[in-house]
DNA sequence: GTAAACTATGGAGTATAGTCCAGAGTCAAG
DNA sequence: CTTGACTCTGGACTATACTCCATAGTTTAC
């Protein structure tokens, strides 16, 4: 598929998917060029794009999703550190969650005030 | 207390205190000013930094909370309009947890993933 | 075969949320 | 009464992640 096509199917706009590019988060594993320049995304640019959002919403920076990219690809990280990272962000997910509950308490706890000022 | 005081107790810079104020985050109820010209703050300010924190965490940007500061403080809001107000970020608090929690069932996959290739 | 729509590139511009700085006044300790 | 720490203001600067634009080549529909 084409840019616009892959922009659309994510919600996102053509720059963004450029600027990716530029950042290194999409690369030759995600699309090949046409004869006349135009980039093919194949499937793998969508798996990869919306992995991009899911780190995006942990708070991990492009900078650092490119960082990583390279040293995962390049196989610099041992199967042991692969675990170590997903357990990091397991963790890390699990903050989130008890962080959330907390909000939604806080925010219900709001609700009954307001009960109460009736 | 003075600015590096109350900067000290929330872990942040007095810059950027005195850009929340700038911002319409704080105002004379939150502080006073000393005969010098200092700015001397009450507990309330402590408790509004860590609601901007909240707010944040919820992805609300600092132009929306001043916007709905101004509103809810000149009582333009109806009681029922706020039950509206928290039970939308109740929801979206409960959009949040769901994804995280997929975002954990993901993380939890990989790692299984990992361990399939040893 | 031409107009509309799409794509490419490089570079400039934007929004958000700070962060830093210069120049100047204030305060507390010795 | 001076030195060092703190505070003030206004404004410039920064990082991140886009977003827009000019210019130019390509494709598609009629």
């Amino acid at each position: 598929m084409r840019i616009s096509e892959l922009a659309e199917k994510l919600g996102i706009s053509t720059d963004t998917i450029r600027y990716y590019e530029k950042r290194g988060l999409l690369n030759h594993h995600h699309m090949e060029r046409e004869d006349n320049g135009y980039r093919r995304y194949n499937e793998k640019a969508i798996e990869r794009i919306r992995l991009i959002f899911r780190a995006k919403t942990l708070g991990v920076t492009l900078a650092e999703m490119s960082q990583f990219i390279d040293e995962w690809e390049s196989e610099a990280i041992s199967v042991e550190d692969k675990r170590i990272f997903f357990n990091n962000k397991i963790a890390l997910v699990d903050k989130r969650i008890d962080a959330l509950n907390q909000m939604r308490e806080y925010l219900c706890q709001k609700v009954i005030d307001l009960e109460k000022n009736e």
